[in-house]
DNA sequence: CAGCGTCTTTGCGCTGGCGCAAAGAAGAGG
DNA sequence: CCTCTTCTTTGCGCCAGCGCAAAGACGCTG
């Protein structure tokens, strides 16, 4: 408990959605009861299924929350970095959690229980709204993902998974580099409902055409702006296979 | 104000799960506050983008909550019937309404503002608990059926609709009589994210097989277990063309 | 630096499902 | 009863994207 965090944690801290509108004073006390967890590379926040027990605010890295179909594929919902808050909605309902998260970095969190969050949450009810808030908020979003996903053409929706990532920050985002973003084909392809072949093929063309830099596991976006218009279906669209 | 339901709408009122555990004193009190709306088939309770002012629960009638795509297609997120909330987790947080919900046939709810929620959870705390298990369990459901578009094929999915409808009481379900379900071709498209066309065979291709019985807007489920067998993916995968 | 595991690229073939068009059915209204 | 509208079916062609296979590329470790 009692965790002092870093001014650059503070900072990821101060960004998160359910501690705006607070006074330092009133964080500070917040902060006194979390917990902080750190998990490496590949292990696990806690897993699908298990009861709902703890909310967490990422300090540090990057975290998969992701679902595991019958068969063993995996869909990821959503992709978080620092000052992401994690298990919103589950903790205030007596639920499972209904994905597991996993770091794809080292990543560190604070974390308080269920027990706690209502104890604050009487204490501080701006909490309370924030969170109601946070809630109608995914649920939008969501529901946007879902139409998108049903309406829309791979390339696009890759297009705007790479720019949602990109605006919320993940990745080093220094202001005078352009955006990096680090994930692998098969992460992209299992957040947008496809495979890892034909996000491939989408980073090449993009690629030819200068509008990103592919890596190894990274991502380099250097036009943005031609992302964008492809996520909002502005652009022709472009031939899958390499042109001549 | 102070609608008196008869028996049949009690009936479906007392199954909604925001009003699971109160008395029927509770109960009385709360119907009071309620107002009646009703709203003919091809009427809408509220439009996209509306600041969600009213929280309903329906009465009679199927309503379809859906949202239009910038591009004029429309994705139907949720198919309601009688005892059925709506807006639930909007009405907790100052959001606009995210879909339009339309009545797909003559239909009737109760509405409460939102100022009249707030003010009756804090007198009944029950209604709070309700509401907040609502919502986690309403996005655990579009979670779910986020996977499902992600990774599922169109059979599979519509299967899944089906059961989904029909497991929920929507059309007239009698208990001798086979679950009828009434709606059009092009609904269930839109809620599988599919075309009407890929739909239409599909119903044909079942209908051949005897499972169902295809009308015009309607669908009378004949082996209920064999329409879950595909939607669980336990059934060799039917031909979509028309075997010799 | 060689060897190994992981991630990525690319070619090739195939098919599920889309899109259009045209021709039924089934109600609704006069 | 006929007409008009709306919903449905079915044939046909096509293509976006999947799946596999094989060959790189990268990074780590001993």
């Amino acid at each position: 408990m009692a965790y002092k965090p870093t001014d650059q944690e503070l900072h990821s801290i101060r960004r998160a959605t359910i501690f705006q509108g607070l006074t330092d004073a009133q964080l500070q006390i917040i902060l006194q009861a979390a917990r902080l967890v750190q998990v490496e590379r590949h292990g696990f926040f806690f897993h699908q299924g298990e009861p709902a027990s703890t909310f967490y605010v990422i300090l540090q890295g990057n975290v998969r929350l992701a679902q595991l179909t019958p068969e063993g594929r995996q869909v990821i919902m959503h992709y978080f970095g620092p000052g992401s808050e994690i298990a919103v909605i589950v903790v205030l309902s007596k639920a499972d959690y209904p994905v597991s998260a996993e770091a794809a970095s080292d990543a560190a969190a604070l974390g308080w229980d269920q027990q706690t969050v209502f104890s604050l949450m009487e204490q501080f009810p701006r909490l309370a709204i924030n969170g109601l808030e946070m809630v109608a908020g995914r649920f939008w979003e969501l529901q946007n993902r879902y139409r998108e996903l049903a309406t829309e053409r791979v390339e696009q929706r890759v297009a705007r998974a790479v720019v949602r990532l990109v605006q919320q920050g993940n990745g080093q985002n220094g202001r005078s580099t352009p955006p990096l973003l680090t994930l692998s084909r098969q992460d992209l392809a299992e957040m947008t409902g496809t495979t890892l072949f034909t996000v491939s093929r989408i980073c090449s063309s993009w690629e030819q055409r200068g509008f990103v830099e592919a890596g190894r596991e990274q991502l380099i976006i250097h036009q943005l702006d031609h992302i964008i218009a492809i996520a909002d279906d502005l652009q022709p669209h472009a031939p899958t296979t390499a042109e001549p």
